[in-house]
DNA sequence: CCCAAAGTGTACCGATCTGTCCACATTAAA
DNA sequence: TTTAATGTGGACAGATCGGTACACTTTGGG
């Protein structure tokens, strides 16, 4: 059993279910877009949602990489690096094929909070969380938890926004408003 | 064709839609779950697409006046409004069955932003922004629009944080951010 | 009562869903 | 070369999908 041949079903599986749903994409429609056939994919994963469930820890992973980098690329401090988030979120609404973010596409097909697709994607946005309350109490921030709450909100909002495409930049518009938040709990803390 | 039996298909079908999703819903489980027969569903809709168009109408009918209305019990001036939103929608997230927003479930069950389900969706949130927008300008706030579309990303970050179930009261975290926005706006119009 | 019109439910259609079975190709050791 | 083990793909199974056909019941005017 060669890894490469799973990793290339994940990573496929991960494009097709990206651009067009979890419950749209059919295994058949997956052994076409991959060359690789069923019973392959039925000796790497024993059903459709464990190969999900793979999807998403692959996409957990590469995305936090990915955003993490991009916003320690972008700024050096703390504080710099909580704006920079909404920049580096910018860069991924203007990708061409930008449909939304996964967790919250797989969330709202898995809407039962006890199913393990629902739990393993707000296992994701508890990991962000984490990162960016880290970066908010470095920075010396007044009540870091909750600015990064807050933080997130302006993110998610985002990201559906670009989804909508109702407005022409969300990005920018929430990284005002980040400005905003992260200046008054700075305030706070000097007060 | 009585209309009380199509508004009762709708209005069981909007139930359906939103507690299991628009695919996973099968026309044959609504006909168990509403006692209507397939023969009558598709007299009334040619489509399930029709069906489903017809419920987010409902829907956006039903949530925005709802939502408006909590917002003008809640508060009387427009500003006191804007920040009861939040207050609305932690009531709205705190009923039983709060599944998130019906309107961002589609558009991610429906991706393709040419879609009409999607476009439909986009419609609702365009609405929404422009009754905040409008409450904005009546405060006499600076640049209403831009604080409008920051609120909303607020708003829309709570529902699908609310959803994740990641964090507590998602709803009182986006309020203490939009009071200060809010009063952001306010310092900038008196400077 | 008779008849036309409208509305209803059931059985069914082809397509597609997830998942399985099995014959075959390939490989490595004896 | 023989043999055992492993991985492969295509055909298939049972269920369900969206949508249709048709026989039936109900209703209202003469």
């Amino acid at each position: 059993m060669r890894p490469n041949k799973r990793d290339e079903l994940v990573r496929k599986a991960l494009q097709a279910f990206y651009r067009n749903g979890f419950q749209a994409t059919g295994m058949d429609r997956l052994v076409a877009e991959t060359g690789i056939s069923k019973t392959s994919m039925y000796k790497y994963f024993r059903t459709k949602e464990d190969l999900i469930l793979a999807v998403l820890r692959l996409r957990d992973e590469e995305f936090r990489n990915w955003l993490y980098r991009r916003m320690e690329d972008m700024a050096e401090t703390p504080r710099g690096q909580l704006i920079a988030l909404f920049d580096a979120i910018e860069e991924w609404f203007d990708e061409p094929g930008y449909r939304s973010c996964m967790f919250i596409k797989a969330s709202c097909e898995y809407p039962d909070t006890d199913h393990a697709i629902h739990q393993q994607s707000a296992d994701h946005v508890r990991l962000l969380e984490r990162h960016i309350t880290g970066l908010a109490e470095e920075a010396g921030l007044a009540d870091p938890a909750a600015l990064a709450r807050q933080l997130l909100l302006l993110m998610d909002g985002a990201i559906v926004t670009a989804h909508f495409h109702t407005t022409e930049n969300p990005a920018r518009d929430a990284k005002r408003a980040a400005e905003r938040l992260v200046t008054a709990h700075e305030l706070e803390q000097a007060g």
